[in-house]
DNA sequence: AAGTGGTCTAGACCACTAT
DNA sequence: TAGTGGTCTAGACCACTTG
C-alpha cells in the first residue's frame, strides 16, 4: 500500500503550506533553478495572508529547498554540495590551485545488492542495482576511490551507456538521462586503515589512515536514489564545525 | 584602541535589535537559563512592532542564543555542545551503556604560549597562559588525551586551585571560579597517526589512526576563552552530516 | 514603469503555563 | 485567571531587478 501523506489539519497553516509547496516541487511543477509563483499569487491561491505564506517560504529557505532573490523571485535551489565532507579534502594540482578531481569509471555491473546496499536504497528483496566503481584523479594521480550503487529501476539507461560517456559529474547525468533529481543527501565519516588494494590505488602505505565517507542521496520525496562510499588518504583532510 | 561597535543605522531594525539583545546578554543583564524580558515589554521598550521584535528573536533562536517556551518565556540558552565532534566517539562502559568519560588533570603550569596558542587565544606577545594536561577515562581506561590552554588573565584562580578540585567539567568551573562564560565554540577535525606517547596512553598500536579535534571556545563578545586539542582512537568514531 | 521580494506595522485570537 | 509565546491578518512602504 502506498503511503498517502494527507495534510494534517492540526498543523499550523504555514507548515501545511510548506508541505504542499514541497509536494508541488517534487511533482515537477517548478523545476530546479526556476522561479516559483510569486508571493502575491501564492497567498491568493492558498487564501492566506502574505505573512503566513512568507513564513512557509522561510522554512523552505532555511531547509535549503528555495532561495529568494529580491526583485527577481523565489527559486528552486539545486543542492550545491558545498557542505559535503569532500570539500575538506585539500585537493591541489601540481601548480597549487584548488581543483575538482576528474573521474573515470573503472567498472559497471548489474548486481544483486548485499544487505547494506539494499537497506540503504530501500530495495525489495529481489530488486537489482547498478554498481559503479570509479576513481577520481588530479593530474592523473588517483586521489579518491568510489563505489556507487543506484537502483536498477529508474536508472536503466546507466546500464547501457558507454563508460566513457559518464563524464565527471554523475548527478547531472542522473537528471538528464534518468530523469532522477537529487535533492538532499546525508554523509557519514569514519576512519579506517588502508588495505592492500586501496593503498596501491592511492599510493599510500598499507595501514595508513583513510577517510571513508558514506553518502545516501535522496530525491524531493525522500526516496533514496544513490548510495556511495568514497575513500581518500586522511593526510591533509581537515573538517570544521560550529558549536552553539 | 578598543573596537566600538556602534549600531549601524543602515541595517534593518530587526538586525539592530538582535545586536542590542546580544550586547545586553553579554553584559550580563540576563543570565543563562533565565528568562529575558517579555516580547510585549521589549517591543514597547524598543518602540517597534511585535512582529519586528519577534523577527529579531527568531534570529537569536536560530543562532542558538535563545530558546522560546510557550507560556513560560524566552530564555538565554547555555551552549549544550550537543553538536561537538566528541559526541561521535562511541564511548561505552563495560556494561554497554553510553557514558560521559570522567576527567583527571595530569599537569598544570603557567607558560609562555607558543605561536599557535597565542594566536588562537589572541594574546599579546608577553601575555602568559595556563596549560592543563588532562586525561579522560571510562572504567579507569584512558580514552581521550587533552591539552588545554586558557589566558592567565581572567583565569588566575585556576593557577592556584588544587588539582583534584577541578572536577569532570571545566566550563561550569570557568563560570563559577573565573566568571567566564563560554557561549560558542568552533571545532576542527583531522586524522593523525599515534606517536609513542599517545599510543601507550590510549593503549593502541603505534601509528594507528587517531582523531585530533581542536576547539576554540568563545564568550558572547567573541573573545577566545580557551583553546584545546583532544586526541582519541579513530576506531569506532563516526560522524554524520546533512547536505542540502 | 512594473513587478519582485524585504521590511514593518498594529493589532487579533489561540495554546500553553503558572498561580 | 493572568501572562506568556504561537499563529495569523491585511495591509503599507521600500529596495532591487528587468524591460
Amino acid at each position: 500500500m502506498a503511503v498517502h501523506e494527507s495534510p494534517d489539519e492540526r498543523l499550523p497553516r504555514y507548515q501545511q503550506l510548506r508541505d504542499d509547496l514541497i509536494r508541488r516541487i517534487g511533482a515537477g511543477e517548478w523545476a530546479p533553478e526556476q522561479a516559483i509563483a510569486t508571493e502575491a499569487e501564492l497567498s491568493q491561491g492558498y487564501q492566506v495572508s502574505i505573512g503566513t505564506l512568507r513564513k512557509a517560504i522561510d522554512l523552505l529557505v532555511a531547509d535549503g529547498v528555495l532561495t529568494r532573490s529580491q526583485g527577481k523571485g523565489t527559486f528552486v535551489r539545486r543542492p550545491s554540495f558545498d557542505s559535503s565532507l569532500f570539500r575538506f579534502f585539500r585537493f591541489k594540482s601540481r601548480s597549487g590551485e584548488v581543483v575538482m578531481p576528474s573521474a573515470k569509471i573503472l567498472n559497471r555491473e548489474v548486481v544483486s545488492p548485499d544487505e547494506t546496499v539494499r537497506s540503504a536504497l530501500r530495495l525489495e528483496p529481489r530488486e537489482r542495482a547498478i554498481h559503479l566503481s570509479r576513481v577520481r584523479m588530479i593530474d592523473s594521480e588517483p586521489v579518491l576511490s568510489e563505489e556507487i550503487w543506484v537502483p536498477r529501476e529508474g536508472f536503466e539507461p546507466l546500464a547501457k551507456l558507454e563508460l566513457d560517456q559518464f563524464g565527471d559529474l554523475l548527478y547531472p547525468l542522473y537528471e538528464k538521462v534518468c530523469k532522477q533529481m537529487v535533492a538532499t543527501a546525508t554523509e557519514s565519516l569514519e576512519v579506517e586503515q588502508a588495505d592492500q588494494s586501496i593503498a596501491s590505488l592511492l599510493r599510500i602505505p598499507v595501514r595508513s589512515p583513510v577517510i571513508l565517507v558514506h553518502r545516501t542521496a535522496l530525491d524531493f520525496a525522500g526516496k533514496p536514489l544513490e548510495w556511495r562510499s568514497t575513500r581518500g588518504a586522511a593526510a591533509g583532510f581537515q573538517y570544521q564545525i560550529e558549536i552553539r
